[in-house]
DNA sequence: GTCTATAACATGATAGAC
DNA sequence: GTCTATCATGTTATAGAC
């Protein structure tokens, strides 16, 4: 559960050793995790403080609640997410290029880090009142932006303009948060690989073409 | 929450009025809705109870536990979609109209019911002990026989050989299986429309191709 | 920052009357 | 088949010592 990758070390320190992750850190990676793997109502906090070896009263220490923890958990990945798309997309021209960009962005920064990815795609539901409305609000933007790249696409006659975008942004985005089921960082393919597949299935689609077939 | 149709008299009544749902089936149907809505363990039986007009205690009387009735509700889906799916793939010869049948039934069976089948797909974790055993390898069993038909039409030359159809698999599954997310029988598009969605954006892509780019 | 102890409540499930 | 009443346990969260 802990990770075996550090980080940098904390300003001052002389040395470039590596650090341990503070226990802050500690607590909301094992908690994407828990979420992840039994949902957000089937982790208890007595487990999660199990994991991180301490009373689960002090779990209260580093958060509010456990409503609290999902939504930190959440926004964060949301605003890793947001940027790296962001930046992607920013310094891509035409339409196809920007939504190539934005799917190898997207599969590959939720794959690189899917606990909390997970945990702000599957387990909102069990956020009330403004947190909720918050975060899907969000997520809701962001489908929208998909919606209107793929819209772009379609205008400029890339894209196929037989079904409507709403539609495809949907597919496309099932398509690529699905691998979060299956997906594990210790598997025989990366993130890159993965984002790769799903840029050419979605794309050019899985029947080889022919000569003889072209434009059916 | 309650259905809307009525279901075929019983055996000897003699007229052909439409019966109420038996209160078993009412039960079925209202936790297969809850648990899709707040997820297995964010429904407790007092919500249930509450839904349904009876008192929790008398939940009792059709069911042993609400593990057990996951379970119900999960093999009871399962048994319909693998009936349908069968019926669809044994009458089509060719690889690729053997997948098309399999997209296609499997997308309106989902679609026609997707309360039991969100149940059945997101929500097995919940289950523990053989329960749990038994219904996620009747899951595995299923996805491997759609690799198996992927990989039969690539040995015909008929589907793009250069991915795994392991991934190939997951990534249509993942197309398929997320519109549970998203659809709701009230909305615009019926099943079949959402079918045929995905089986042409999976099969022939999202890329308009010109005489002058295909086999690019 | 972590602990022990406990409050305050929700949970799934059972007993037994009607 | 449905009810009232209750049990035993698990839950999130807090109080206060160290």
């Amino acid at each position: 559960m802990r990770p075996s990758q550090v980080q940098a070390t904390a300003p001052g320190t002389p040395d470039d050793s590596p650090a341990k992750p503070s226990t802050y850190e500690r607590l909301l990676a094992a908690a994407a995790a828990m979420f992840r793997q039994r949902g957000y109502e089937g982790t208890s906090t007595r487990e999660l403080a199990d994991v991180l070896g301490i009373q689960k009263a002090s779990l209260y220490h580093y958060m509010s609640s456990k409503e609290q923890l999902l939504y930190e958990i959440s926004t964060r990945s949301m605003d890793l997410m947001d940027a790296r798309i962001a930046a992607a997309v920013q310094t891509s021209t035409g339409a196809i290029e920007r939504l190539t960009a934005l799917i190898e962005s997207h599969v590959e920064a939720m794959l690189e880090n899917p606990d909390p990815y997970a945990a702000s795609l599957l387990e909102l539901r069990a956020l009330r009142g403004e947190h909720a409305r918050q975060l899907i609000a969000r997520r809701k933007n962001y489908e929208e932006l998909v919606v209107e790249m793929v819209a772009a696409a379609q205008d400029q006659g890339a894209l196929r303009a037989d079904i409507d975008p709403h539609h495809l942004a949907r597919l496309l985005l099932g398509t690529m948060n699905w691998t979060l089921f299956w997906y594990h960082p210790e598997g025989p393919v990366s993130p890159v690989e993965v984002a790769a597949m799903i840029r050419t299935v979605i794309l050019d689609g899985l029947l080889v073409r022919t000569a003889s077939d072209q434009r059916r």
